[in-house]
RNA sequence: GGAGACGUAGCAAAGUGGCUAAAUGCGGCAGACUGUAAAUCUGCUCCCUAUGGGUUCGGUGGUUCGAAACCACCCGUCUCCA
């Protein structure tokens, strides 16, 4: 029996955006959602049962640095990754792939895996697609990724081309490794960069592999937003459509907005909370820094059409102070808010899905939002 | 009353003859952030008609080719002793 299913609730009628429930171990969820991560076992600032409460559904953590610090061993002890940090609902695990691209000039690749050095002590430390997975087992979430090389943009069609490859064959190799295949659902990722047939063939080579559900990866690496709206189209054309669809790291609401249209049904992202501790607030009217000098002496609301535990108690002028104050309370309600409007974001569009008003949902906040015509 | 120290841009604080419109930090202004080595990073922050010009380092006067820097006096602040 698989861990992780997926079932297709509503097709709406114009858009052919979807709806659907995530099963998982530790609970279902409804999809199109955004996935808040919590690299270090924690959601920067909002404790678990904050983000439980607000509607989080699944919660990502992360196997590169789980794996440093505490070590995969502590969380197993601790009763795997839930029972560790307390979060009630699913988690899910990245597998290290993005620290490919991210600690870049301290890690080699070879064929059998990733040679990193350890951010903390500068250790040689060796992760290959097995042992990622393992790691993964040990911290326990429900769903955990294949190890895979998520490749920087532009990169050369050849280079596009060899890591996609390798990727798949650390997929096949992650898949077999999965040593609970009853509790913890292996996801494969789609890789290939820019390029039609690439990303086509590596999607069906993981179909053919059966994965509980598929991932695209290598997007919102500083490509532009028709770039990587080619990227997704062409990964997901070759998936099968009714398992879930996860696209990495995408949290941007246009980009989000877009995902959906195209049946994306997981999105996860650090944007809301990074850009949070830095007093950047996500709006129903588009971004602003609550830090500027023209909310000194506002007293509404932040967001009046939101519902998240900061909108409804504080002004924009305490939270103006208390980012020039650099006060970590203020962090706090900046984090809670901005993740709870993404969650919302997707509550919303799930109905509007379910009434056939997709489009025009999308439209509305795309303008609402001051998003240009290019959108995506 | 006596002795000493000091006055530099919004604040703090370097600089004691030319490389100084003046380090650095804070504050202020603006921007970035997309599977988290990020509570981080990047600009700008004397004035202007601005790849140039103008006026600055308590005040005034002086020394010098040249002064924030050296000298004199004045104003002010602080510390210690009475």
């Amino acid at each position: 029996m698989n861990p992780v299913t997926f079932e297709i609730t509503h097709i709406d009628k114009n858009s052919g955006a979807r709806t659907g429930i995530l099963h998982t171990p530790h609970g279902d969820v409804e999809t199109p959602m955004f996935m808040p991560v919590g690299t270090q076992a924690t959601v920067k600032f909002i404790s678990p049962e904050e983000l439980y409460d607000m509607g989080a559904g699944v919660v990502l953590a992360n196997t590169y640095h789980l794996w440093l610090r505490p070590g995969e061993e502590i969380v197993e002890k601790a009763g795997g990754i839930q029972k560790f940090m307390n979060y009630k609902g699913p988690m899910l695990t990245d597998s290290g792939g993005f620290q490919v691209f991210s600690l870049a000039k301290t890690r080699k690749l070879t064929e059998e895996g990733v040679e990193f050095r350890n951010i903390l002590n500068g250790d040689k430390m060796f992760l290959s697609p097995e042992k990622s997975i393992h790691i993964q087992n040990a911290i326990g979430a429900d769903i955990i990724m294949s190890l895979d090389e998520c490749i920087p943009f532009p990169a050369s069609r050849d280079y596009a081309e060899q890591s996609m490859l390798r990727t798949l064959r650390w997929a096949e190799r992650g898949k077999q490794a999965n040593l609970h295949p009853e509790t913890q659902g292996v996801f494969g990722i789609v890789q290939g960069g820019d390029n039609e047939d690439l990303r086509h063939y590596c999607a069906e080579k993981l179909v053919e592999m059966d994965f509980p559900g598929y991932a695209i990866g290598g997007t919102s690496v500083g490509e532009d937003k028709e770039t990587m709206k080619r990227m997704v189209g062409w990964s997901q054309e070759m998936l099968p459509f009714n398992k879930p669809r996860y696209l990495m790291g995408v949290g941007a609401v246009n980009d989000l907005l877009e995902a959906v249209s195209m049946n994306i049904d997981m999105c996860d992202c650090v944007l809301p909370t990074r850009i949070a501790r830095h007093g950047t607030l996500m709006t129903s009217e588009g971004r602003i820094n609550i830090r500027k000098a023209q909310y000194k002496e506002d007293f509404t609301p932040l967001d009046p059409e939101c519902d998240c535990y900061t909108c409804r108690n504080y002004t924009r002028a305490y939270l103006n102070h208390l980012c020039r104050c650099d006060e970590g309370f203020g962090t706090r309600l900046f984090s809670i808010h901005n993740v709870r409007f993404l969650i919302k974001l997707m509550e919303d569009a799930r109905q509007a899905i379910k009434e056939d008003r997709y489009n025009e949902f999308k439209e509305e906040k795309l303008h609402n939002m001051k998003f240009d015509e290019r959108g995506f």
